[in-house]
RNA sequence: GGGCACUUAGCUCAGUUGGUUAGAGCGUCUGGUUUACAUCCAGAAGGUCAUAGGUUCGAAUCCUAUAGUGCCCACCA
């Protein structure tokens, strides 16, 4: 028996050596494990997580269940694949370094474009790593020898392959368009990257009145400031009320311009007033209002939040929340402020800096969704891929079938450049992170013959071996932003969907069921967790409460149960290697065949026959919860607490030499397969105790052992 | 406004297609253990399965309604 058996299972000694001596070992890269399933690949997509990020519990799940159906693979003799890589992430990182310039009090602007992008590729070197070693630290069995980076040089290509094809199809176009417009990142956003919070504000009513009338229309808003753009005022076409007045002319007031009242089915009678202020610049109903009534829109509100001359000297440059001000004072002095009624609405923010959404018109490049939408629709439609859970499938069709055209130019620094000339502009970071499934194979490099607008028509090494890929696994949030991105991509690139089951896990919150947040303080380090109980006990921890509900409440109880699990794993090894046990073959259950058993060996083997098939089973439905019950119940309950309690007489008294040896055997063997089960769960123990189990004909990690099967 | 999920023991949760005394971990209580493990073993207490109806021989499970919790989408002029 080993000396470093100790009494106490302590993870720490161990577990960077041996997932060393695994990346060492190449057996993460698909070339080196073994063949014997006709050389069939497995290809897992990773979500590249931001170089700005820390691991946090969603990562932890997310690649921890991962690495779970991947190391099952491996070791049922797939080829597989699984490519780490990093995402540059546009806004986020931008963001980052911005404040830590800031901190020594430099500024973006004075540092000047290309400066400030070295800043930033400077700051990626040196942080944007850290990341992925805390990936490691989880034990998970990527290929790190094809780790990418969305922004390296054959990504550039593969970008800027996308959007010259899309350019040549007339798809992509640009355009004076409403956006949503971040003041303080001071870029566009697209529609998915704008967050709503409930806020209280007042609901003004002010009086406009009607041409050479003293009869007026009072209309509603929760923001007075842009009346000063409003180029018409709409009602419902069936509102009695203002049956009469539609096609009258209304003066609006401080300006003293003429717009009409016109009437669109939009409105809702029941809001305020019924009549409802149109300012196209500044909002999206009113800009598609403006569009169907060909009214005209005056941009009052500019890139900086600022008034432009378009509201007169008065009003020019005041910030907004000023000209709110200014405008209630002058409504006030002349009377024509009705009413105010406190009023809750949701507020649009930010989704990388929360500063409020101005949403203004402005120059923009857009991807046309009309022909790439269907793509996505129909290959979840006609089974080509899965949904797991089914129920996302719903929404997933929902959001496509209500899709707008996507605004994929940002006025930041940090990202793809905008291949086309005369553009200071970048690429919104999704549309890279689309391409990843096949940009990582080699996409467009590994196309032998491509076809003139850019499709894949022979893709060679990776490429041809590893697209299309088997399963994408995320969170929720990104279904929108990167999943359905990476289908249509996949499909109009590669001719094929890029991957066949997307694993959509659940959201990890805190154990009262609130959302884990750093700045809420209600975040838990997965980091701490490893450190504390180690990464098995981490993983197992979250593999167990992983069922299928669309949230778990992470529970520590649920890591210390994972944590002493490892222990008694270890202690039952104790055990069996204390007596000295005959070496067995690694094939030795063909020999249990003829061997003499009783019905306690019997009972043991059958346990462990249906442990081994619904393991299986529930790996492959993505049932973790069940899987490590199953392995829990059959270890701790029918191998230890009864198959070992009752082997303690047959091995300290046996009646006979031959049963003595029989019983340690099936000891062995049953941990042995045991340890293998366990393996994909918690990779670091059991590595460690094979190591040190006697069995002829080993391989060399048991994360290339074969999966015991039935 | 639309969609989804959840409500089971003190806490966190399991309960495949409806079928014997509703399970686990933690916590509590009782007892045990001279060599695998006190991070252990044996056992106990503790649940009107959110509420109200319905379907059925039979409902935690299916249907309807109600209440509450959480998430997502749209949007609030």
């Amino acid at each position: 028996m080993d000396a470093s058996f100790d009494k106490k299972y302590q993870p720490k000694e161990t577990e960077e050596k041996i997932y060393h001596d695994w990346e060492i070992s190449g057996f993460f890269s698909p070339e080196n494990t073994r063949k014997d399933n006709n050389g069939k690949a497995f290809t897992a997509v990773m979500a590249p997580p931001n170089i700005t990020g820390n691991l946090h519990m969603g990562h932890a799940l997310e690649n921890a269940l991962v690495d779970v159906i991947v190391r099952k693979k491996r070791m049922e003799g797939f080829r597989v694949l699984w490519v780490p890589g990093t995402d540059h992430a546009g806004i986020a990182t931008q963001n980052v370094v911005e404040k830590k310039l800031a901190k020594e009090n430099i500024k973006r602007k004075d540092l000047g474009r290309s400066l400030f992008v070295n800043k930033v590729w400077e700051w990626k070197e040196q942080y944007g790593n850290i990341i992925l070693g805390q990936f490691k630290k989880l034990g998970i069995s990527v290929d790190w020898t094809r780790s990418r980076f969305t922004l390296d040089e054959n990504y550039k290509e593969a970008v800027k392959t996308a959007f010259d094809h899309y350019q040549k199809l007339g798809w992509i176009y640009q355009g004076q368009r409403l956006v949503n417009w971040c003041p303080r990142c001071s870029t566009a956003l697209s529609d998915l990257e704008v967050e709503y919070s409930e806020e209280e504000g007042n609901l003004w009513y002010i009086k406009y009145s009607l041409k050479d009338s003293d009869n007026y229309v009072v209309v509603a808003t929760t923001r007075p400031e842009t009346m000063l753009g409003d180029t018409a005022v709409a009602v419902n076409p069936s509102d009695k009320r203002y049956k009469k007045l539609i096609g009258k002319t209304l003066v609006l007031p401080i300006i003293g311009r003429e717009i009409p009242l016109i009437a669109d089915k939009i409105i809702d009678k029941d809001f305020g007033t019924g009549a409802v202020k149109v300012t196209p610049a500044h909002s999206l109903i009113d800009f598609e209002i403006a569009e169907r009534h060909s009214l005209s829109s005056v941009k009052i509100i500019n890139e900086f939040g600022r008034m432009t001359e378009e509201v007169g000297k008065d009003f020019k440059d005041l910030k907004t929340i000023e000209a709110r001000e200014k405008v209630l004072e002058q409504l006030k002095k002349e009377n024509l402020l009705e009413k105010i009624e406190k009023h809750t609405h949701s507020v649009s923010h930010c989704y990388r800096c929360n500063a409020y959404i101005e949403p203004l018109t402005s120059s923009q490049w857009f991807l046309k969704m009309n022909k790439l939408a269907p793509l996505a629709i129909k290959a979840v439609r006609d089974g080509k891929i899965r949904f797991y859970p089914k129920r996302w499938e719903k929404p997933y069709f929902n959001w496509l079938e209500n899709i707008r055209d996507w605004c994929i130019s940002r006025q930041i620094w940090w990202g793809h450049e905008l291949p086309i000339k005369n553009s200071e502009d970048v690429l919104d970071t999704w549309f890279s992170s689309a391409l990843w499934p096949f940009a990582i194979l080699g996409w467009p490099q590994k196309c032998k013959s491509i076809a003139n607008d850019k499709k894949c028509l022979t893709p060679q090494d990776d490429l041809g071996e590893f697209y299309p890929t088997d399963l994408v696994t995320s969170a929720p949030e990104i279904l929108y932003l990167w999943i359905t991105r990476m289908i249509f991509s996949g499909i109009e690139f590669m001719g094929k969907e890029p991957f066949k089951n997307v694993y959509i896990h659940p959201v990890v919150l805190t154990k009262d069921g609130r959302r884990m947040s750093k700045s809420l303080g209600t975040g838990i380090d997965p980091l701490d967790l490893i450190e504390k109980y180690g990464a098995d006990a981490t993983r197992f921890g979250l593999l167990w409460l992983t069922g299928t509900n669309q949230s778990i409440r992470f529970n520590e109880d649920s890591v210390v149960m994972g944590q002493k699990f490892c222990n008694k794993i270890w202690n039952a090894t104790r055990f069996i290697l204390l007596n000295n046990p005959p070496q067995i073959d690694a094939d030795f259950e063909k020999k249990l065949v003829q061997t003499d058993l009783d019905e306690d060996d019997k009972a043991i083997i059958d346990q462990l026959k249906n442990t081994i098939k619904s393991v299986s089973l529930y790996v492959e439905k993505f049932r973790f919860n069940k899987a490590t019950e199953t392995l829990y119940n059959f270890f701790w309950h029918d191998f230890c607490d009864t198959y070992i309690e009752k082997s303690k007489d047959k091995v300290f008294n046996p009646p006979s030499e031959e049963i003595k040896i029989k019983t340690q055997s099936i000891l062995l063997y049953v941990l042995f397969d045991s340890i293998k089960l366990l393996h994909p769960f918690i990779p670091f123990i059991t590595e460690q105790i094979y190591q040190a189990l006697p069995i002829k004909n080993k391989e060399k990690f048991i994360m290339i052992e074969k999966w015991p099967t039935v």
